[in-house]
RNA sequence: GGUCCCAUCGUCUAGUGGCCCAGGACGUGGCCCUCUCAAGGCUGAAACACGGGUUCGACUCCCGUUGGGACCA
């Protein structure tokens, strides 16, 4: 390996950590950590006007919950102008960019005149070889680009792109308020951070050879770039908030684990043959940019559910246990029968929002019957079956309350009535915990404990 | 409008000229299992955008058309 891997995800913290966002980062972290390399965090706030504190807050945060770790940074953008004015300086200094004193209008009167004769509005060059300044106007500055010839993006998805230099007209660079523009800047910091590889959305694509020739400006060789394709909403229009929840928080207050998402994500463009799981470490084994996709793809909430309800019945119960808190606040439940309570129940939850809703007639006393259930389950029909369930189960040694027995009761009484499971399952179940739908009733009632089961069915009892 | 990117089941994708009358996954239909619901098992429907080349042979290479997307204004 000829030089150490350092790449970047550099997000303007305009908005919460996006889908798309968090995907990027996710493919710079996989690539730095597969070559031994750095991966840093760099903020794109110069656009002050739209950057918060609190957006970078969310921005960390989301990659901090996903388990996205950076090994620099997070650097800030604000307060380095003084560096970019260096940088300016040196271009025109060697004759590379030029101040340009059009004003606004002006440049606004011909580019409407281009567009009425059918051609591109590009700048024209008015003042590339301007000799003198014009003392009583605050310049911009501009970087001139080539006017012959083409220039060639080897992109590590795309290919060989080739752009004609025809196309590309001397473009600013800083503007007359002393403030430079993204382009430039981009590529400053890049060479700053010693950046070998930029790793980003395909939006990007087309700024690309202006900032090759940025770097060739000041004596460098450009890093390799790898443009990622979109992520794409229903309608195939790029994902915004009208698709529903973009961001990464919205996410996790939906219940989802991060380790899903990470996984969900990481299909959407790469793709190791026919396997979809994956553990970090595999993916940092095996992640390879050649196995990128280069077409945009369609954000599937349906198939990231499935996913993520992979991932719950993967994790162990003292796992998933702390992360039912924030749903369902702390819950007063010795930790052998909470464990229990979640191993019936997380491989019929899909989220973490699911499992701990379905908790409740495990968390709490009593239990609200659903009207529908309980008028075709608790009626004078099974009135007899509850009875005597009611009554075999209160015969049973309180240390002696386990599924198994709770079992051999049923049985018993099948035998006795003459009926199959489904027939006192069912009415056990709506008078346990208020509906037709749970886990298997002897470990639901052992978990429910001897108490509240008794008093649950004496309260059906009694509405009968 | 200009430039650029993209095109395999509804969706994510495998496929790097013969292994493909196209494989997997989500979703969807059916069946099985079953105390309910999930899970699980089996099974079905479902795609190479179109038209030209290149080649003994194209999903795979080239060109064009169409359609989507991005960027610049």
């Amino acid at each position: 390996m000829a030089e150490d891997v350092r790449v970047r995800f550099a997000p303007s913290p305009t908005g919460y950590l996006h889908i798309g966002g968090a995907r990027t980062a996710l493919f710079n972290y996989l690539f730095a950590r597969h070559h031994n390399g750095k991966f840093i965090l760099r903020i794109e706030d110069t656009d002050r006007s739209r950057s918060t504190d609190e957006y970078i807050e969310a921005i960390i945060d989301g990659m901090k919950w996903l388990n996205l770790e950076h090994d620099e940074g997070p650097f800030r953008q604000t307060d380095r102008t003084e560096l970019y004015r260096q940088y300016v300086n040196r271009l025109l200094q060697q004759g590379k960019a030029y101040y340009c004193y059009c004003s606004p209008d002006e440049l606004e009167s011909k580019r409407k005149l281009a567009a009425a004769a059918g051609k591109p509005p590009r700048y024209g060059g008015t003042c590339r070889d301007l000799k003198n300044p014009i003392a009583e106007i605050k310049p911009t500055v501009r970087f001139k680009m080539p006017q012959h010839g083409s220039t060639v993006v080897d992109d590590l998805i795309k290919g060989k792109i080739v752009y004609e230099n025809s196309v590309f007209d001397d473009f600013i660079i800083m503007r007359s308020d002393d403030t430079p523009t993204y382009n430039f800047v981009v590529v400053v910091d890049d060479i700053e951070m010693g950046i070998t590889h930029i790793i980003r959305g395909d939006d990007h694509l087309n700024n690309t050879p202006k900032q090759m020739h940025i770097y060739e400006a000041f004596g460098k060789t450009p890093p390799k770039f790898a443009h990622l394709p979109m992520i794409l909403g229903s309608d195939k229009a790029r994902l915004s908030k009208r698709h529903g929840a973009t961001s990464v928080q919205a996410y996790r207050d939906m219940g989802y684990l991060p380790e899903a998402l990470l996984n969900y994500l990481v299909r959407l463009g790469w793709s190791h043959a026919d396997q979809e799981i994956f553990t970090l470490a595999e993916l940092i084994d095996k992640f390879s940019l050649e196995h990128v996709g280069s077409s945009a793809a369609v954000f599937n909430p349906e198939k990231l559910l499935w996913m993520n309800g992979e991932y719950m019945k993967a994790k162990s119960p003292e796992e998933l246990s702390p992360l039912i808190t924030p749903f369902a606040g702390s819950i007063d439940m010795d930790k052998t029968r909470l464990e229990k309570a979640i191993g019936t129940l997380q491989e019929r939850s899909r989220t973490i929002v699911e499992l701990a809703n379905s908790m409740r007639y495990y968390i709490e006393e009593d239990v609200v019957i659903d009207e529908k259930a309980g008028k075709k389950f608790l009626n004078s029909e099974t009135k007899p079956y509850l009875t005597a369930i009611l009554e075999r189960l209160t015969a049973i040694a309180d240390n002696d309350f386990t599924a198994k027995e709770i079992e051999a009761v049923f049985m018993g009484l099948l035998a006795e009535f003459g009926v199959q499971l489904g027939k006192i399952a069912q009415p056990a179940r709506v008078a346990l915990t208020g509906n037709t739908v749970s886990p298997g009733i002897f470990e639901v009632i052992e978990i429910v404990g001897k108490e509240w089961t008794i008093k649950r069915l004496q309260k059906a009892l009694a509405g009968i």
